[in-house]
DNA sequence: TGACATTAGTTGCACATGTAACTAATTGGA
DNA sequence: TCCAATTAGTTACATGTGCAACTAATGTCA
């Protein structure tokens, strides 16, 4: 017999394997901004990505705001709808298309979007305190490439590209 | 008026926003995986990770279960009696300590798991394919990092350490 | 023009999951 | 010894979410 492994054979170890990790540093990164988001303000995760979206952009349709902040058209369509009864969004008929509505921040959701914008900040900082510009520069390159790949290897939802 | 600004006054992108950016490869990394057990063995993230942890430690309790894999433990009671239910694993009642039981792979969970593991690895391997290793022993630092932070900032489950 | 395909968005349904409450067993003092 | 506190594990309940099916509007092509 040879000493030589393939790599299939190596052993597994869980704490080890990237798609896990990856899985558990992206749960704790929801569930601490959830924390902050939903204490403070009563959002969850689906509307503050509208709320963002629509913060950086203005004016989106659903289906624009689902493409950016990659989900799925009922996470999207749910969560206008909740900022919609909040008054925190409101909708307009796109009259040249009228299947589709532009979708924007009423004044309350940016006066809301003005406030969270700097807790989100102030999060994301406090989270990377200490590592090196370097470092984190590698990290962030891997990262985006890591996420292009996964996005493949996932297989893409219907409303996303084909 | 000082054209000096605070971090908390920086725009927000939120494609450049690290918990987002973590969230969403966590998630594709794990559907991604779904799709590998779930076609072909039927089975999901939770009970996967079960299987991965037995397969490693031989026999542990639910509570290591959870704790080892970072799952609730309502989850892991549920993938627990799942795998039973389907005779990939057996549960030995602790005589020491009653109130526990021990779980291990049966011989056809031995079976499952050896047939995963090549998939797992090899998923991962072609996951990271063309990384340089000194990129990726970066990234793995920093990752490790900000999941330690993340799981402090993220505030631990109940049955997680304090 | 008309028929079929496509698209934006919503909703019914089934399922997964976290919280809280629970059972049963054990531990730790007074 | 006895009672309160703790722990392992399960379950009822409410909620979140994806898929499939749907409506309404638009595009396409003959």
């Amino acid at each position: 017999m040879s000493t030589t492994q393939k790599p299939e054979d190596r052993a597994l170890h869980l704490e080890q394997f990237l798609p896990y990790r990856l899985n558990v540093v992206g749960f704790f990164a929801s569930r601490a901004l959830g924390r902050v988001y939903g204490t403070r303000f009563g959002i969850g995760i689906p509307e503050w990505r509208v709320i963002a979206q629509l913060g950086e952009f203005g004016q989106l349709t659903s289906r624009d705001i689902g493409e950016l902040s990659q989900m799925h058209k009922t996470k999207v369509s749910r969560a206008v709808a909740e900022l919609d009864k909040r008054g925190l969004v409101t909708r307009a008929e796109n009259r040249a298309d009228r299947r589709e509505a532009f979708v924007a921040l009423s004044a309350a959701g940016q006066r809301l979007y003005a406030q969270i914008v700097p807790l989100a900040l102030a999060f994301e900082e406090r989270w990377i305190e200490g590592i090196s510009a370097d470092e984190l520069r590698v990290f962030e390159r891997v990262l985006a490439l890591l996420t292009e790949r996964g996005r493949h290897l996932a297989g893409a939802y219907q409303t996303e590209e084909a």
